[in-house]
DNA sequence: CACTCGTGGTA
DNA sequence: TTACCAAGAGT
């Protein structure tokens, strides 16, 4: 294909600098690619540069306890991911000697590793022919070949795949890939694209017939559910204590921790076996996820943890404001937590 | 396989 | 305010 060799001399020269492209070690490649599912570079480069100070390779990875790595993750959202780095770093370190496997196919039976990772993983590390499909390669191949598969359909992934298979080259597979996306993320923008700027308009179906906000097609879109929290501070000044609970359910936030707390139809405090007047509200605040939109309001309790505990007939854990920062919390519990003791953060 | 998993940036 | 979506994966 005849835009092949300018998309890789543009590559060459215009990518940015990256910590993760420095060297090509399947641990850190692997890292990087988990940090940046569905996150942006700017927002993952933190977290990378903190897991890389704490685990020199995927042994010390995989000794760590799980509160460590999901607090190292904290803020980061898709918290599953983290629990799955986890587990993987342990399988490679336990079962497989510490050596990641070496192609597409065994990369992606690994939890957390799905067919765009193992793919950028295969062609980055092992120079294997497999399309990494993420999100800024649907809107290049997209418009670059005129596509019009929607790419919100199940079966899309596999479309794209096969089509690009047909005319990726046989080698420096990982920089084309990585090009296509390079170019998603900073010329051929979901928005504005800068299409004076690159360097294969010449060969963009898109551009070429005018039609550059047609693609990519996605028709669906996601559905919003709204619910009401209310949280309850219960804390010991003596003691310098207050209740939390690990969030062990299937629900946001699983295995992180958050305050003892009340889900209600409306905004409405319905809390009946609390009273309305042993607490005073100390915040509201909205915190919008994908598919959720969450009301949250924060109450002090103004009797101690003994009379919470007897209260509300539950089993909460008590931890000291200094184990605060060893603590995974949810952004918007570590937001009232900061406001609330900022020198423990 | 449709739905569910965060958080932040931008128009 | 709303909508979109970002180096997606698990169930």
């Amino acid at each position: 294909m005849s835009f092949i060799l300018l998309l890789l001399d543009w590559y060459h020269t215009h990518k940015r600098p990256l910590p993760w492209r420095l060297e090509r070690k399947v641990f850190n490649v692997w890292l990087s690619e988990i940090i940046l599912q569905q996150t942006r570079v700017n927002q993952g480069l933190n977290y990378y540069e903190k897991f890389v100070n704490h685990f020199s390779d995927v042994h010390e990875l995989a000794k760590a306890d799980e509160q460590l790595v999901l607090n190292l993750w904290q803020g980061l959202g898709y918290y599953t991911r983290a629990r799955n780095l986890h587990k993987t770093a342990k399988i490679i370190s336990n079962d497989f000697h510490g050596e990641f496997p070496n192609n597409f196919n065994d990369l992606k039976k690994l939890p957390g590793i799905g067919p765009y990772t193992a793919a950028a993983i295969a062609s980055i590390c092992f120079d294997e022919k497999v399309p990494a499909i993420d999100g800024n390669a649907y809107r290049v191949y997209a418009r670059l070949f005129g596509l019009d598969k929607d790419i919100s359909d199940s079966n899309a992934h596999k479309f794209y795949f096969n089509y690009v298979l047909e005319i990726m080259p046989n080698e420096n597979t990982g920089d084309f890939n990585e090009a296509i996306m390079e170019l998603g993320a900073t010329i051929c923008m979901p928005q504005s694209p800068k299409c004076k700027d690159c360097p294969i308009a010449e060969s963009c179906v898109a551009y070429q017939t005018g039609r550059i906000e047609k693609y990519p097609v996605k028709t669906k879109k996601v559905k919003v559910r709204k619910r009401n929290f209310h949280y309850f501070f219960v804390f010991d000044a003596l003691t310098n204590e207050f209740l939390v609970q690990k969030r062990i359910n299937k629900d946001v936030w699983q295995n992180l921790y958050d305050l003892p707390m009340i889900e209600t139809k409306t905004k409405n405090y319905d809390v009946s076996f609390i009273p309305k007047n042993k607490v005073s509200k100390v915040g509201e605040l909205r915190h919008i996820l994908t598919h959720q939109h969450l009301n949250i309001q924060f109450y002090e309790f103004q009797g101690g943890i003994e009379e919470f505990q007897t209260t509300t007939n539950q089993d909460f854990l008590r931890i000291k404001t200094s184990e605060i920062k060893h603590t995974p919390f949810p952004k918007p519990i570590a937001s009232f937590l900061a406001d609330k003791f900022p020198e423990m953060v």
